[in-house]
RNA sequence: GGGCCCGUAGCUCAGUUCGGUAGAGCAUCUGGCUUUUAACCAGGUGGUCGUGGGUUCGAUUCCCACUGGGCCCGCCA
């Protein structure tokens, strides 16, 4: 099979016959390639950083053999585990029978144990000088050219375990993303909200402008089920029953096509504060980016793409319906559908549906976007671009809400949420229009929420913060697909040759 | 959905200009070497050149379609 065509779509590399039979030699020899533990004492990061007290002292260290040098009665491995590498130093003559049988039949790619004295070669390389090399698992692969690695964009992301053990900062990134999802818990866990789930498969989708994914659940009643595309309006069910702080780690989906900054499915939290409005949150976003900036990167600035971005609170505020006014002299808050229309010819935006709304959002993406490389709040939105939110004390035509911008990406989106079922309900109505309208964006009008919100909502205020595009920033990736670990990918063409034998 | 670029050995890449069924390095295999670290030296294995069709005496190379990937644009708060 050839790594090229992906004809099988299975495998990057074919099976290699030789390291089956050293399989065999090593059971015939009374040694199980494939053991059940193996007890680790140090990472190789540990015994570099420590030789001064490690020296002379005996470690095990486990990992992936990926560079193995033999001259005669002496080979070196370099041994890789999740904290890099370190090499083992071994000298034949210095091995027990067992341990010489394993070293015969070791490759590049097999996991080995190595238990040995902390030590320096001649050419002071800090190296375990082997007392006893243990097969923790024979690989039956051949792992891709040492130097160069594994850089096919295509197959690291399919082969993501290839691209992992050849490019170890992969997992850095993955690391470093799980350090925000982790500060981000941690700054909503001080607030006293409790972490809850809600329904992914849902009967009537909303939260958000978007089309969702279709399923069908079959066992229950045959009935159209959606992905959700947002867990807004249920988690502002829990805080009309008195939940006061809820947030949730959420997996949305929406049926999208996926660019650099966007993927169908992403990872964002939404929490939601009783009591609170939007100023809240704005202050909330500034101390939770500078800190995990300050924590992870030992500073408030980091490094972007050759631009510095600079965390240190407070963070730019652009009222853009003014900003814009400025620049264009035009008001979207107050244009008409007859303004918006001759606006979408005039300024040349092409497009479909040049209602207001798209409009609007299509004249900041031209004139003001640009603007926000550094952290940015884009703040009070005409009100009509905003049906789930209160409007702005003290000017009816903007609603209060803002979105963080940062690195031009748009990474929190907050509003003071409203709050009155009278004008809630009145909102669901012109949505539901505008979805017979043919508006496949348009989220379906929701009884239960409005009944529930008829109950009585807390003032309360509502935030979603991506997780994919603020790791991109401070992995300094330009593609959301570096950010998450499976990244969707077409289907490959069925090979009839698949079902004959292969090797 | 539109444009541009790409797919050659397990990996990283030459070769295609001007058509004659393919090369390198690493990996792998064999032999040598007891302090290497891109180890080194000698020899060997390995490719229906992404898929299908067309032109041609002959196609990895030219043409068309398809497929997968990347970037840009459109769309997606």
């Amino acid at each position: 099979m050839e790594i090229g065509s992906f004809d099988r779509g299975d495998n990057i590399s074919s099976i290699d016959e030789a390291k089956l039979e050293s399989i065999k030699a090593l059971r015939n020899g009374g040694i199980e390639p494939y053991p059940y533990s193996y007890s680790v004492t140090h990472h190789a990061k540990e015994i570099k950083e420590s030789f001064a007290e490690l020296e002379g002292k005996e470690v095990s260290i486990a990992g992936r053999a990926m560079q193995l040098r033999q001259m005669g009665g002496i080979t070196f491995i370099d041994i890789q585990d999740r904290s890099g590498r370190i090499q083992g130093l071994i000298r034949n003559n210095e091995l027990d029978e067992k341990s010489l049988l394993v070293l015969t039949n070791s490759s590049i790619g097999d996991t080995l144990g190595i238990k040995g004295v902390v030590m320096k070669s001649k050419r002071g390389e800090i190296s375990v000088g082997a007392r006893e090399i243990t097969m923790l698992s024979k690989t039956l692969r051949t792992l891709p050219n040492k130097w160069q690695g594994l850089t096919d964009t295509e197959a690291r992301y399919r082969y993501r375990h290839v691209d992992l053990m050849m490019n170890q900062e992969v997992l850095k990134t993955f690391e470093t993303r799980s350090k925000f999802m982790r500060h981000v818990r941690d700054v909503l866990d001080s607030r006293g909200a409790i972490e809850v789930e809600t329904p992914i498969l849902q009967d009537v989708y909303g939260g958000a402008k978007a089309k969702p994914f279709k399923t069908t659940y079959h066992t229950l009643d045959d009935k159209q089920m959606y992905l959700r595309i947002s867990d807004e309006l249920y988690l502002k069910r829990l805080i009309i029953g008195g939940a006061e702080r809820v947030y949730e780690i959420s997996k949305d989906f929406r049926n999208e096509d996926a660019d650099t900054i966007h993927n169908p499915e992403f990872t964002q939290i939404e929490y939601y504060e009783a009591y609170s409005d939007y100023e809240t949150f704005m202050k909330m976003m500034e101390e939770m980016l500078s800190s995990f900036a300050l924590k992870t990167f030992g500073g408030m600035k980091i490094e972007y793409q050759g631009e510095t971005i600079d965390f240190t609170p407070p963070f730019a505020r652009m009222y853009w319906v003014e900003e814009l006014k400025k620049i264009t002299g035009i008001d979207v808050s107050t244009m008409s559908d007859e303004e918006a229309r001759k606006l979408n010819d005039a300024e040349l935006l092409g497009l479909k549906h040049p209602d207001p709304y798209h409009v609007a959002d299509s004249l900041f993406d031209k004139y003001l976007k640009n603007k926000t490389y550094q952290p940015t709040f884009v703040l009070d939105f005409p009100a009509y671009m905003c049906p789930l939110t209160k409007i702005k004390r003290g000017n009816p035509l903007r609603a209060e809400r803002f979105e963080l911008y940062c690195g031009r990406m748009e990474v929190a989106n907050s509003y003071s949420e409203l709050t009155d079922p009278t004008y809630q309900r009145k909102m669901f109505d012109d949505q539901e229009r505008e979805r017979k309208k043919g508006d496949e964006e348009a989220p379906p009008f929701d009884e239960e929420f409005l009944d529930a919100m008829e109950y009585g909502m807390p003032p309360t205020a509502g935030i979603g913060i991506s997780i994919d595009r603020p790791t991109m920033i401070f992995t300094n990736q330009t593609s959301i697909k570096e950010v998450i670990l499976f990244p969707p990918m077409k289907s490959l063409p069925p090979n009839e040759l698949s079902n004959e034998k292969d090797q």
